[in-house]
RNA sequence: GGGCCGGUAGCUCAGCUGGUAGAGCAGGGGACUUUUAAUCCCAAGGUCGCAGGUUCGAGACCUGCCCGGCCCA
């Protein structure tokens, strides 16, 4: 048997969606249907089309629920005939032509009275439509039938849509233009993080997967572009975690004639018009608490080590202090590794309101610009909400000559032992030399800023196809 | 990489102290004239993650491995 390739077909009325057709029926009063307006008109017709979802067979009565990505909607086969010749299951596909109305007790329905045209043929069983798909595994493997069955896995990947489309618009209507740089790249930068290679056979050279976007929209701003952004994928080469994915996807800006204060003021700007946009609300509830995305601490990074008792600028001291909390210091070879160890052990955990945190050691930041009264320290954040990073920020280094000094001083700390460093970027530096504007940038992990969205525990509930071990 | 937990029918889950595999839903057949997790009857459905081992006998106990989850590094 051969399936129409479309529906409705030609010169029959279009379809609107179940949701359309269900407000349809709601017009009307319980067991009333829909009636010809003029006199010898038919009945008017709601063409819908959607997955069989239900199936309850009464005697020479059937009804079916269909769903579409609009909503549930079920259809009454009355007619004896029919029913009875009702050749449909559980998950096949139909499109139908039918009368709106209500059921006596009110349920708006689709009145039947031909039979659905097949459209596509389930041939497995359906996952339980009661209980839904449980089993994590299979609902990360087989993530079509976890949409299917289970209405919050839906939900999420709408949300998510939304979050990402709330933020474009933002950026858009502020003048940012969106652009796309290379994700394939001679030289990984821009962030501390093991790369993946790859090969570019053509050239024999090896390439990475970008691990950020930040040197090639830095290099746009030097192009004269003022306000650009890129949302996509970056690439790390590391485990998983509850908010660690191989491949996520990062927002970065950048805006020239800005500093890291105004970068600020933009992102509380842009969480507080996301969440309100994406649920109607500014407060959200992540891991058990509750938080206001229009309300921001902000805190310098010294005082916040400082209320742990652990800001000083020794690294001696520093060990100790961390080694008298039963932190295992010893892949931590110097200074900035253990104050990174500090952050993520004892303040980062700690910031669930949402808070920004400020001005960096610049060990860890080479690409962020000095205090005016401090020069080692530089203007630079990262933003946490419920004990997780969203994001990190900073007014950009913007002379060329600095930037290779920070290069050779990344090298130093290399040579020191720290794993985590920026590998040089003349190229990066001779764009730098051309002229930057003073900039402001920042980056946002959109996974997860969409799992506290959407109050979900681990970024794999809020990436449709999470990284998953091949099965043998 | 380490520790703990899990993997039994398509799905959701039982399975005791080791004694030969169970239910509900889905799928098949039947009954029922407004049901909505419809209901009722019948039949069918298994590499108990994989491989070894212990035992008269293993879904269960032991070892290794695979996949997943949580925690730690």
């Amino acid at each position: 048997m051969s399936l129409p390739k479309r529906f409705p077909g030609k010169g029959q009325p279009p379809r609107i969606s179940i949701a359309e057709a269900r407000a349809w029926g709601e017009r009307l009063e319980p067991g009333e249907v829909a009636e010809a307006d003029v006199e010898g008109e038919s009945a008017p017709r709601a063409v819908v089309a959607g997955r069989i979802m239900a199936r309850r067979d009464m005697g020479s009565a059937v009804f079916l629920d269909l769903v579409d990505r609009s909503g549930r909607m079920q259809l009454a086969f009355l007619v004896k005939e029919i029913a009875q010749q009702l050749d449909v299951n559980l998950g096949d596909i139909v499109g139908v032509s039918g009368v709106p109305g209500r059921t006596r007790r009110g349920e708006p329905t689709l009145f039947m009275f031909e039979q659905p045209v097949l459209l596509a043929k389930n041939r497995k069983p359906l996952p339980d439509t009661f209980h839904g798909l449980q089993d994590v595994e299979t609902r990360y493997r087989q993530r079509y039938l976890d949409l299917l069955v289970n209405d919050e896995s839906r939900a999420d990947a709408l949300l998510r849509t939304r979050v990402v489309t709330a933020i474009r618009r933002y950026l858009d209507e502020q003048g940012f233009v969106e652009v796309e740089t290379p994700i394939l790249q001679p030289r990984y930068g821009g962030a501390f993080a093991e790369p993946f290679v790859t090969h570019y056979n053509a050239l024999d050279a090896d390439y990475y997967l970008r691990i950020a976007t930040e040197l090639y929209l830095k290099r746009l701003i030097v192009g004269g572009l003022e306000k650009v952004y890129e949302i996509g994928k970056d690439f790390r080469n590391e485990g998983t975690s509850y908010k660690h994915q191989p491949e996520f996807t990062m927002l970065e800006w950048y805006e020239a004639y800005a500093d890291y204060r105004d970068t600020m003021a933009r992102m509380e700007q842009l969480a507080a018009t996301v969440a309100q946009e994406v649920n109607g609300t500014t407060k959200v509830t992540f891991r058990a608490h509750e938080v206001d995305f229009a309300s921001w601490r902000r805190l310098k990074l010294a005082d916040a080590l400082d209320e742990h008792g652990l800001w000083t600028r020794d690294a001696d001291e520093l060990r100790k202090r961390l080694t008298e909390r039963d932190v295992d210091t010893k892949h931590d070879k110097t200074w900035a590794q253990l104050l990174d160890h500090a952050l993520e052990r004892f303040v980062e955990p700690a910031l669930i309101e949402p808070t920004i945190l400020h001005d960096y050691p610049i060990e860890l930041s080479p690409f962020a610009r000095a205090t005016d009264d401090d020069p080692s320290i530089v203007e630079r954040f990262e933003y946490f909400v419920g004990g997780m990073e969203l994001g990190n920020a900073f007014s950009e280094l913007n002379d060329s000559e600095e930037q290779a000094q920070r290069f050779a001083m990344q090298a130093s700390e290399r040579a020191a032992g720290a794993g985590e460093t920026e590998l040089g970027d003349d190229d990066y530096v001779e764009a730098l030399s051309y002229g930057m504007p003073p900039t402001g940038g920042l980056g946002l992990g959109i996974d997860r800023l969409t799992m506290v969205l959407a109050g979900r525990d681990t970024i794999r509930d809020v990436i449709l196809f999470p990284a998953l071990r091949e099965r043998a």
